[in-house]
RNA sequence: GUCUCGGUAGCUCAGCUGGAUAGAGCAACUGCCUUCUAAGCAGUAGGUCAUUGGUUCGAAUCCAAUCCGGGACACCA
């Protein structure tokens, strides 16, 4: 039990023992006590001073009687400062938990519950390639699903991979009409990229032929190239325009009023975009292509196929370097007809209603949502329908208690309707849904659009973090006996490190910018900074192969020997709480304030050179837990530390 | 329009189940490598916690309103 959870359980019971007042270990609010006070930590009294009828201090005078008799163990001394118990822990105490510790290389993790977790990430489309949004979304799930490990938890990872619709067909149709056969052996690209730059060229093209179209519209002489329901619509959009460009003529208007007007405009002229892209030879082609896709059309099919076998090569490279696998790959193309049947069931059961023209929806206005299609009307299903659908797989093949999805938070709506259709629908798996939303990886100028060509490249940035540390390596020069072999697993481990926790040390929900023009740092709150500590302690315990072997639990405490004692107890409690939150930035902090304390402790007193041999001992256990902590909590995060740097 | 997330130091972020004088890193400035790795350590400076009101012993934290910014609300995926 840790420190904490000790302290809570002691007070709640003495608060019932001296007052004969029932209260709950976790109503007891418990600080760490701020370095200007004397003691470790603090009970906070106010919330019970009501309740108990007591004045602050002399409650907290009683208390810290009471517990320091009770506790001799846990307790060395008490003081009260306006409704705050300070409390002190004996060195024994710490001392015991060091010596308990200091060889457990499994430190911080829970013994097995039992329960599965499953934790869906990744998830790529397979008409480019990855980029610096999908590094984020990759190491947020391959972070969290170790945590949830590290809490006893049985985990399975995987994976739904996005290989069919349209955007394929995109890709497809340009790799038709321009590869002139070329593949990624011919150009010796990389399968990924070399199916992302037809991507790229198809919207060239579609580019190119919308824009007499638009044209068409705008002069008003489109009618032979559009279909009846396309003009009305474009003629909607036109006569909308018209309108708010008399508006936005009035002098009277302000400039918020004006800027209003023109992000209205910008969106029906969106309209027509959309219309003319539509319209072109191209696109037709393309969902012509889709249909023949579903048909299964054999030439369509055979291409469909070998273009992906492309990109999985590029993707494998690229999952291999940066460290994600996955228990169970889902591909689309064999789960998209999933839910059908449950829409029907859902129908019976009056979950879904079906509207005259035959499309069937679900009412969710009493949840404060809106009504949602699950069914078109001709009968297809909706991208929902499949994600009910394979939630429903998914709990077939793993039967998991969790069901873990790493989505951007632009589908928190579509994940907040996913998990109560499978609710309304009595779905076992339905509770266990959890979207893990993070927020976007955004640019100093805003957003990334791979069409504006502004999309950091996951391949290119990995290779740019590994020949940075590979530079700064270099200039510091302090490992010129490494073998090439070694040099660049070195390499790979700092850059791959800097990058990993740069994505990792800020909360997953919010969103965070990423400026290329300045590299990511190396020093400070940072990987390699974490790497470095631990490689110094190892250094040390490389040397020092003899210890002293003699008893310590008489030994006092220093103040930074006591700090970071303290810090490393609250190892378990951290990893618990990164669980329950599903955050490993919690993981990221704690690792770094450890590193911290440890390098101030490093600098004040010698280890090697101690002032006594139980001295030696002691920070040697220290040194020793301290690396092994943060080698486990690095690779909570998916980040080695290295021996040497 | 409705819903939703955010706004803390020049920059990037912690702190948010209410608790003591709001913390880190970067950038800036001062020191420290003849002693275990200076990718380090010690220190200085930097704040109207978007604004206003409310709740109370106490608010960056909770509530309301306002301002600013992101996202969502498709018979797209």
């Amino acid at each position: 039990m840790s420190v904490v959870a000790a302290i809570k359980q002691v007070s709640a019971q003495a608060i019932r023992e001296l007052y004969q007042y029932d209260i709950q270990e976790n109503e007891v609010l418990v600080n760490a006590t701020k370095p200007e006070f004397t003691g470790d930590y603090t009970v906070v009294l106010f919330a019970f001073v009501k309740q108990l009828k007591k004045k602050p201090d002399v409650l907290g005078a009683e208390l810290g009687e009471y517990l320091a008799k009770q506790n001799p163990g846990l307790f060395s001394g008490f003081n009260v400062i306006s409704g705050f118990l300070n409390l002190e822990i004996t060195a024994a105490w710490w001392l015991q938990f060091l010596q308990q510790q200091y060889n457990n290389s499994a430190f911080g993790t829970a013994t097995p519950r039992g329960e599965k977790v499953m934790v869906e990430y990744s998830s790529p489309n397979t008409n480019k390639p990855l980029h610096l949004g999908h590094l984020r979304n990759n190491f947020l799930g391959w972070s969290i699903a170790e945590i949830l490990k590290a809490n006893g938890n049985e985990i399975a990872k995987t994976c739904i991979v996005n290989d069919r619709g349209v955007h394929i067909c995109k890709s497809m149709i340009a790799w038709q009409r321009f590869a002139n056969g070329a593949t990624p052996e011919t150009t010796h690209e990389k399968g990924d990229h070399f199916v992302g730059d037809y991507y790229v060229q198809f919207n060239d093209e579609l580019k190119k032929q919308a824009k007499p179209i638009a044209d068409a519209i705008y002069a008003g002489n489109a009618a032979s190239l559009l279909s009846e329901a396309e003009q009305t619509l474009a003629t909607k959009h036109l006569e909308k325009i018209n309108q708010l460009e008399g508006l936005l003529a009035d002098p009277a208007k302000n400039e918020k009023q004006k800027t209003s007007l023109n992000e209205k405009i910008a969106e029906e002229k969106e309209g027509i975009k959309d219309i003319a892209e539509n319209a072109t030879e191209i696109m037709k082609a393309t969902k012509q292509m889709l249909v023949d896709w579903e048909n299964g059309v054999p030439e369509v099919i055979d291409l469909w196929k070998r273009m992906n076998s492309w990109v999985y090569a590029g993707f494998d490279e690229t999952y291999k370097r940066i460290g994600s696998d996955f228990d169970k790959i889902y591909y689309e193309s064999n789960t998209y007809l999933l839910g059908k049947d449950l829409v029907e069931e859902g129908l019976q059961k009056g979950v879904f209603f079906q509207k005259e023209d035959g499309s069937v929806w679900i009412d969710l206005t009493a949840d404060g949502l809106d009504e949602k299609l699950v069914r078109r009307k001709d009968g297809t299903s909706v991208y929902i329908t499949q994600d009910i659908g394979l939630a429903e797989l998914k709990q077939k093949e793993f039967n998991a208690s969790q069901s873990i999805y790493v989505v951007g938070d632009e589908q928190n709506y579509h994940f907040r309707v996913l998990k109560l259709i499978c609710q309304k629908l009595g779905l076992p798996s339905a509770d266990g849904i959890y979207h893990l939303s993070y927020g976007m990886v955004e640019l100093p100028t805003g957003k990334m659009k791979s069409r504006e060509g502004t999309v950091v490249d996951a391949d290119d940035l990995v290779a740019e973090m590994v020949n940075i540390a590979k530079q700064r390596t270099e200039e510091l020069g302090k490992v010129k006996d490494f073998t090439e072999a070694e040099l660049t697993e070195l390499y790979e481990t700092i850059g791959l490190g800097a990058l990993k926790f740069f994505l990792l040390r800020v909360d997953p929900k919010k969103k965070m910018i990423f400026n290329p023009e300045e590299s990511i740092d190396f020093h400070g709150f940072t990987g390699p900074f974490i790497q470095y500590t631990h490689a110094r302690i190892k250094s040390i315990l490389r040397k020092e192969n003899a210890w002293p072997g003699v008893d310590v639990s008489n030994e006092s405490l220093l103040p930074l020997e006591k700090e970071v004692t303290v810090q490393l107890e609250q190892f378990p409690v951290v990893i618990n709480e990164a669980g329950t939150e599903h955050d490993p930035s919690k993981i990221a902090i704690y690792v770094f304030n450890l590193a911290q304390v440890f390098n101030s402790f490093y600098t004040a007193h010698s280890i090697g050179n101690a002032e006594s041999p139980a001295k030696k001992q002691l920070r040697l256990q220290l040194a020793q837990l301290t690396a092994q902590t943060l080698k486990n909590g690095m690779q909570l995060l998916g980040i080695q530390v290295p021996e040497r740097m």
